[in-house]
DNA sequence: ATTAATATCAGTAATTATTCCTGTTATTAA
DNA sequence: TTAATAACAGGAATAATTACTGATATTAAT
């Protein structure tokens, strides 16, 4: 396949995406942006949001209740989606396991990539709850 | 709260969800559920499902590249989606590691569900690809 | 450097997936 | 057996995402 061309745009959203420790949506990121590339468009987001994640630099987390979410950090971790407040928070557990080569023997599939997805209320919200 | 009125919308959403083992969208089940049922809408469908993942009779599974699928087996397992012919298939690994307690002692939430999703090309997309 | 080829862009239209609204029907409680 | 209301069908509306179009930017070959 022919190398993607050099894009000023594609770059300012890997970087954002890098630099900031969220994991934003799309509409995150455009807003995020706008401030420095005044005619960027959504279309353009979503387009290098895919292309990124398609090459592996970068990680869409589909969840539950709300648009696709996305992370520049692409070691393997999984997320914990908040029900109330819809942050993603990243989940570091240790040992992972080698859930990769379990598969591949199971399926007698190549795999690719794998999501681990927790859903709760996360602590300052359950604080909220039980507070008055 | 007041619990949930009967309906036989409800229940024959439940019980395809069941009876099937693959792991449809809500407009599978629709098409599904219209020869028996030929004034069902989806609207009834969508409402249904979301009802039916919150009392946690059913699960929900968000996906990279398209609708949600669903899922009428609520045992803890994960699944494996082909990105090619985009099946779910089931995930029945052993031994499931812990990552609800991992996750309560890491974020000092409360868990309530855990989605696992592997991502790869299955082994009858694989054959296809190598074959010719 | 200049130009040719083409990937990417901004802007917008269109599509897909899902939710909301309205008047009607079905279920439950009295 | 009627009153209260949850759930319904059908359709309109919204949200999220993708596709189209003519213009611009990047790369490769002069």
């Amino acid at each position: 396949m022919a190398p993607l061309k050099y894009s000023r745009q594609r770059e300012a959203i890997r970087h954002e995406l890098q630099a900031r420790c969220d994991h934003p949506t799309a509409e995150m990121i455009y807003d995020q942006l706008r401030g420095k590339e005044p005619h960027l468009s959504m279309g353009t987001v979503y387009r290098n949001l895919a292309l990124l994640s398609e090459m592996g630099e970068i990680r869409r987390i589909p969840v539950k209740d709300g648009p696709d979410r996305f992370d520049g950090d692409i070691t393997g971790h999984g997320h914990f989606i908040c029900r109330l407040c819809h942050r993603v928070y990243d989940l570091h557990l240790q040992p992972e396991p080698d859930y990769a080569g379990k598969t591949v023997s199971c399926m007698e599939g190549s795999v690719e990539e794998i999501t681990l997805n927790v859903y709760g209320v996360c602590r300052s919200c359950g604080q909220e709850i039980t507070k008055p």
